[in-house]
RNA sequence: GGCCCGUUCGUCUAUCGGUUAGGACCUCAGGUUUUCAUCCUGGAAAGAGGGGUUCGAUUCCCCUACGGGCUACCA
């Protein structure tokens, strides 16, 4: 059977980097097995639905490469198929009509100290279609303001497997007749999803923990419409990088990292922080997942290749927002220098006034090693298109003024070899023996001219791009300075 | 509180009864380099605690502690 995967997001709200890696796991296991990811947006709650969320997360999933064959599939939209399953279950007497209000419902929390469960025993006092009669039933049904429950039966031990976890059991007893159909008609998450799946023929259910304790419930519900169930991966959630609990926007912004893909509202997304769709991929396929050999840096396709859903933790995992730098790093620098420019526009309005194409792709093949994300290829591209706009003091205290100066004023005389940057290389080597200066200052006092500060790529190599007129004119301005 | 899940270096993790407990990030020291970065070498750094089972437990079982999730007409 060809393997179905769906990512069932709520439009509540943005999708936050733990949605984004149930949303590659649930693409991994699809694409593993060359079958189907799907979208479905889970929009059964119109008082919570964020305008623009549906937008943000496929925005998202778009950016991050995660194509999906089939969606988005809106729930809202389909209102006749709940109807109907709910209308099965009625029949069967395995669902039931529940008129308590809510208020009422609260006042008995309140006053067992949370303890109440509408459950098998609780729903005998409570006002629902096993308790009046049928007539009054009918006439409440018409007036509206109702709920409808599933039945969860007495004294049963569930047993439910997840993939990740192996097999759990809960006692029936301990779970609530849970609410399927809402005041307003709508289903409530745990039915839509489970009817939804079934239809849908989803045969991986992968999601965060946090469902792993309404299981039970969903496989009683499989079991009333005599469906088999899919099999279920709860996966472990993304802890926050200090403190306790797991991720939130606030907790990144705390820690000066994003929580997004991409931007929502003021706050910037990995996007615009200079990742790339392959490292934070790449990042959080590791949390919480680790391959067969020592290898950490994966493409897309290569984790659909090495991954295997076995290998899937069981612990929570702490964002590292380093490590994913780290992660980053290793993409960037193995991107070809035309990807880096394409990536990075302001880099490449910059020097595409200066150079030619083969020209800029040379510069960017000297500064890709030193990449952590793509802020930096502004940053170090800046060195060929523009003088230093200031200069290292510390650098030049520690040089000292004269040295920097006899330096500079050698390079002056030797200009013509400025446009051979090895003989230039050379020259300098005996001046610095004939003069006792070092090498090593020698270095320094030309990188300072050239660049402003003592780092950065190979210098002869900047001097080689810049040409010779303008390296004349960044040694002359530094001698002005001095 | 109740139910469920989890617990190996600071962090992410390997180990599937016998290992000098391995790797990566971070960090420190050294080397390479004209500098910084890259790169290379090396160091520091871990089995929550207590009971069992066993010739032998990080590994299997139990208890405790700690962490996490759920406990809505939210998902």
């Amino acid at each position: 059977m060809k393997e179905r995967a769906r990512f069932a997001p709520s439009p509540t709200g943005p999708l936050h980097i733990g949605g984004v890696r149930t949303a590659l796991f649930n693409y991994l296991i699809a694409k593993k097995n060359g079958g189907d990811f799907i979208l479905r947006i889970e929009d059964t709650d119109s008082k919570r639905t964020v305008v623009g969320a549906e937008d943000h997360i496929k925005d998202s999933l778009k950016w991050l490469g995660l194509k999906f064959d089939e969606g988005p599939i809106k729930q809202s939209s389909r209102k006749s198929l709940y109807k109907k399953r709910v209308e099965e279950l009625l029949k069967k007497g395995l669902a039931y009509y529940a008129f308590d209000s809510s208020t009422e419902l609260e006042d008995a929390r309140k006053e067992s100290n949370g303890e109440f469960k509408y459950n098998y025993e609780t729903r005998k006092n409570m006002i629902n279609s096993f308790t009046v009669s049928e007539g009054e039933v009918k006439s409440r049904v018409d007036r509206g303001g109702y709920v409808i429950r599933m039945v969860i039966p007495e004294k049963e031990s569930i047993t439910v497997n997840d993939e990740i976890r192996g097999s759990l059991s809960f006692n029936s007893n301990e779970i609530e007749d849970k609410i399927i159909m809402k005041s307003d008609g709508m289903p409530t998450y745990h039915f839509a999803n489970v009817v939804d799946d079934h239809d849908m023929k989803i045969t991986s259910v992968v999601r965060g923990e946090e469902w792993l304790s309404s299981l039970p419930s969903h496989l009683t519900l499989y079991n009333h419409f005599g469906w088999s169930p899919p099999k279920f991966y709860h996966l472990p959630l993304i802890l926050k990088s200090t403190g306790q609990g797991k991720l939130s926007k606030r907790d990144a912004e705390d820690q000066g990292h994003p929580v997004f893909a991409v931007q929502w509202e003021e706050s910037k997304g990995f996007k615009e922080s200079g990742y790339t769709p392959e490292g934070i991929l790449n990042y959080l396929a590791l949390l919480g997942w680790k391959g067969k050999d020592e290898n950490e840096k994966y493409s897309l396709d290569e984790l659909v290749n090495s991954f295997e859903s076995k290998d899937i933790n069981k612990s929570g995992a702490r964002f590292d927002i380093k490590k994913a730098v780290w992660i980053n790093h290793l993409h960037l620098r193995d991107f070809s220098s035309k990807k880096i420019l394409s990536l990075s526009e302001q880099a490449n309005l910059l020097l595409e006034k200066k150079y030619s194409n083969d020209v800029c792709e040379q510069i960017v093949d000297l500064i890709k090693e030193r990449l952590n994300t793509l802020f930096d290829v502004e940053k170090e591209v800046f060195v060929f298109v523009s003088q230093p706009k200031v200069y290292d003091q510390g650098a030049i205290e520690k040089i000292t003024r004269n040295t920097i100066y006899n330096v500079l004023n050698f390079c002056k005389l030797k200009e013509e070899l400025i446009s051979e940057p090895l003989l230039l290389k050379e020259s300098l080597m005996t001046f610095g023996s004939e003069n006792q200066i070092s090498f090593g200052n020698i270095m320094k006092t030309l990188r300072l001219c050239i660049v402003g500060s003592l780092s950065g790529p190979d210098l002869f190599k900047i001097i080689d791009i810049i040409g010779p007129e303008e390296t004349l004119h960044r040694i002359e301005s530094l001698t002005n300075k001095i």
